[in-house]
DNA sequence: TCTGGCACTCTGTGAGCGCGAGTGCCAGCG
DNA sequence: CGCTGGCACTCGCGCTCACAGAGTGCCAGA
């Protein structure tokens, strides 16, 4: 176990090089913070945080930097959250007040995040599956040609076609629109395959076939793995990333562009509350010089999708935590107003 | 006027450069190409082609490299664009094929571009102005809440909610609905000003502003500032732009973020046929070391919007023109066929 | 008009050197 | 037992210097 001490040295070395970017000694330390003891103290505390593992030394004789493990400690023991200050809660709401629909809502969510935490910000659009259903609409484009039409509570649009085996007059596509309606209207995503199992039977022989492949094609859109989606910005943040430059930001741009790997990792992090992961702790070999911070949002209590950031080990944790949360917040109610 | 071979030596520069990223000697240049003299006489060429314009010298006893004005004279008179090869487009084809909406259609182009060319792809939905309508939804959330919804026939869907003045009933909703979609379905957009604006008319006087705020609203989305949207993707490409990375892909990716750029850089781009924007031709200064090939498509013979790459002003042009014509192409029949 | 030759001018690279920051260890002190 | 000051040691960084190599411009001759 570490003393107080040495994890009050530990924070300030997190601190430290945070600011600095650069390897922070002893005799630093005890300038810049007033630790009550002198340097050759810091020095055997330091010694000790490296055999624990908290802290590392990137050439001898230079100072120390804080390991994945170290920056666990501080966000987990030693920092809390820092709040948004009221003017910047305000700018925050402003900004987003003015979103004209969802696709805006998410890009002014990515844009802020990515002013105010300087790095990348990821916002996932809300789930199909976790929101629910506002209106099934249906088209017909041509005889046996219909455009389903998706409309969630969270301002979600999705179409897709649907080609019909066989022509769909006009009155059996609207007896299906109003009886899909009726059945789904109000609820949620999730639970429309159960509600919409029998609907077939319903229907004259002859029209069936059409109403199946609406079906089919209302739950394959459904399928978790295709209905996600995620817009992401401030990727010029990661031109301040460090000096080995095309090393470290090459694997994390490619990272970024997979949206199937980003959406893996926010799906893993915790559905409620803050999530940190940290260096090596994200399973994606391409993210593991980076900390990805990230919380559900969510027009109620229920989070119906994730935003975060994606930013170097080396990052303002408790500033980066308290934008993203605070941000994660004005989102859901301007998902609940809209 | 430039003679025949020095023309032959510009041309040669360019490709070596393009290929070799390191500034080209008249030795080199004697030895890939059967120019047929010696590198003396090509060091005359060199100088006069270096009192044009053409090329320039990093610094003094150092190879030559292309100006802009050079490459631009190598994309107008000395190169064509290359074909692609028949697996080449069947492999488009078939990547294309799978799209199950538009938003899967540009992703997927955006990726397709990035792939082939190794640079930056920029894809633009189609315009709303100069597609047709192929119908507008509108729901009640609440009494006096619409939701507004566009599709149009390149399968873009546009939502926006409407407040009403007064409360509007659904008899009068489905009235305005078979109304609007009468006068406007499978008109283009462009034209929709024009057809609705007696619309109100038509109503019972209390109904008359919920009509008008239906109309406005459905006026602002097609603003032209407004409706033009993007996708961009094969940022991780930007790494090989160079050896001096930061100072070069910072403002690159300043630009890439900032849709609003790219959308006026494409929108001065000649309507028809393919533009190449080379270094300083770009208004925008970011992007003055980079050069922009792009292109319009759409579903018929008119264009709908713009495609295109962005990559050092050393890029293949031959290869990248041909790439970025050939997804325009493809594109084009994806969109005709849903 | 082209060619071979020659002197010149750069840049990039690598070795050598000194400085400074930082460490580890130790003996002494409270 | 923990803290402190002192001291020797290490090592990376930046600087200079020299050198090799590539490439040029120019000139005289074919």
């Amino acid at each position: 176990m570490l003393s107080e001490r040495r994890l009050q040295v530990l924070r300030a070395i997190v601190q430290d090089y945070v600011g600095t970017e650069e390897p922070v000694g002893s005799k630093a330390l005890t300038e810049r913070h007033n630790l009550g003891v002198s340097p050759a103290t810091v020095r055997n505390d330091m010694a000790a945080l490296e055999d624990e593992g908290y802290i590392a030394q990137p050439h001898t004789s230079a100072g120390r930097i804080p390991t994945d493990k170290g920056y666990r400690l501080f966000v987990d023991k030693l920092a809390g959250v820092k709040p948004m200050s009221a003017p910047e809660r305000r700018a925050i709401q402003n900004f987003l007040d003015g979103a004209v629909d969802l696709d805006d809502v998410v890009a002014r969510t990515v844009r802020l995040l990515a002013q105010l935490t300087r790095q990348v910000a990821v916002v996932q659009y809300p789930s199909l599956t976790r929101s629910t259903v506002r209106h099934v609409e249906l088209l017909a484009l041509a005889p046996a040609r219909l455009m389903l039409v998706l409309i969630t509570d969270t301002g979600r649009v999705e179409q897709r076609m649907v080609d019909c085996p066989a022509p769909f007059g006009e009155t059996s596509l609207a007896d299906l629109r109003a009886r899909l309606n009726s059945r789904v209207a109000g609820r949620r995503f999730a639970d429309v395959p159960r509600l919409v199992e029998d609907l077939p039977e319903a229907f004259e022989v002859e029209d069936r076939g059409a109403v199946s492949a609406v079906l089919s094609t209302l739950l394959e859109t459904l399928v978790e793995e295709n209905e996600e989606r995620l817009m992401i910005g401030g990727t010029a943040n990661l031109t301040r990333f460090g000096h080995d430059f095309p090393l470290t930001i090459r694997p994390v741009l490619e990272a970024l562009e997979e949206h199937v790997v980003l959406l893996k990792l926010l799906g893993e992090a915790g559905d409620s509350g803050m999530t940190v992961r940290i260096g090596h702790e994200n399973a994606y070999e391409g993210l593991n010089s980076t900390s990805v911070v990230s919380v559900g949002y969510g027009s109620g209590g229920e989070a119906v999708a994730k935003l975060g950031v994606v930013g170097p080990t080396r990052m303002d944790y408790p500033g980066t935590m308290g934008a993203v949360r605070a941000v994660a917040r004005y989102v859901g109610q301007i998902l609940a107003e809209s």
